[in-house]
DNA sequence: ATAAACCTTGGAGGTAGGTCACAGGTCAAG
DNA sequence: CTTGACCTGTGACCTACCTCCAAGGTTTAT
C-alpha cells in the first residue's frame, strides 16, 4: 500500500496531481486509513501507469478517461472499440501537426528572408510582410477563407 | 472611422474580441464618440490585419504585443530585434513538431498493431502496450529520463 | 414614437492540466 | 512532548484566447 506522497514519489508526479486525477475519476485510492489518508495498491499503481503512458502518446485527460472504462470491462469491449480511439487521435494530431507545419513554413520563410543585421527595422522585410498581405507570410489564406 | 462591429464584421472577427484586444493592449481605437462609442481609423484597422497575419503564422497574442512594439517604433529598432523574435518562435514551433512526431509515430504503431475486429478487446494490443512498458508504446522514454 | 439594431461596462465561464497556498489534523522519532 | 514530515479539504491561480451574459444607453429606420 502506498501513501499519496509515495506513489507519486514512485511515479515522479505531483501529490496535487494525483488529488487532481481523483477529482476527475481517473484513479481513485482503493482505500483510506482511518484518519482519512489515500491509501493505494499495487493494481492502483498500475491504472496510474496506464494514464502515464497514454499521456506520453499524447492522449488527454478526457480521452484516457475513455481509454481505462474500456480498459477495466476489456471483455464486454471490442478491440475496434479501442481502435477507433487511437485513430481518431491519429487524426486529430495530423491535423495538428499539419497547422505546425504551415506555422514552419511561414516562420522559416519570413526568417530566411530577414537580414538580421543591426540595421534600422524600417525596411525589415518580417514587418513588411506582416503590415502588407501578401503570399510571402500565407500561403494558406485563400483556402482558409473558402474553408470557412 | 469604423464602428466597432463594422470592423470586427469586416475583418470576420467577434466584437468582443476586439473589446478583449483593447483590454490586453494590443489595439485601442483611436477616439470614441461623444457617448462612449469606439472609434476606429484606418490605421486601426491595417493594426488588427497585422496582428491577424500574426496570429496566422502562429504568434502568441504576448510575442504579437511585442511585434507591435517593435513596429510602432521601428526607426528605433533593429533588424534583428524582429528577427530573434521570429527565431524564438521557429524553435519553439520546431520543438512542438517533435513532439506532435513523437505522438504519431507512437499512435500510428498502436493503430497498425492492431485488428480492429469486433472481437473481444482482451487480447487488443493496444492496451496491452498501454498496460506494460514497453518499446512499442514509447521509443523515448529513456531520452525524456536522461534529459530532465 | 417606437422597435430593432447597435453600443457600453463589468464580470463570469470555459477549455486543459495542473500548481500553490492555507489552515489545520496525523504520525514517527528523539 | 515537541518538532518536522506528511496528510486532509477547499479554493484560487496559471496560460491562451476568447465568448457570453446582464442591464442599460444610443442610433437608425419605419
Ligand atoms: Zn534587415
Ligand atoms: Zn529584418
Ligand atoms: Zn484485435
Ligand atoms: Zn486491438
Amino acid at each position: 500500500m502506498y501513501r499519496i506522497g509515495e506513489l507519486a514519489k514512485a511515479c515522479h508526479i505531483n501529490n496535487d496531481t494525483l488529488r487532481f486525477y481523483e477529482k476527475n475519476g481517473l484513479l481513485c485510492p482503493s482505500s483510506r486509513t482511518e484518519s482519512g489518508y489515500r491509501l493505494y495498491t499495487e493494481g492502483d499503481r498500475e491504472i496510474l501507469q496506464f494514464i502515464l503512458r497514454a499521456k506520453d502518446v499524447g492522449f488527454t485527460l478526457a480521452e484516457i478517461k475513455e481509454l481505462l472504462s474500456i480498459e477495466i470491462n476489456k471483455a464486454d469491449k471490442a478491440c475496434a472499440d479501442v481502435k477507433i480511439l487511437v485513430d481518431i487521435k491519429l487524426n486529430a494530431v495530423e491535423k495538428k501537426l499539419a497547422e505546425l507545419s504551415r506555422f514552419h513554413t511561414s516562420l522559416k520563410r519570413l526568417s530566411d528572408a530577414c537580414c538580421g543585421s543591426s540595421i534600422s527595422a524600417e525596411h525589415c522585410t518580417i514587418l513588411e510582410a506582416l503590415e502588407s498581405d501578401t503570399d510571402d507570410v500565407r500561403h494558406e489564406r485563400h483556402h482558409k477563407q473558402g474553408g470557412k
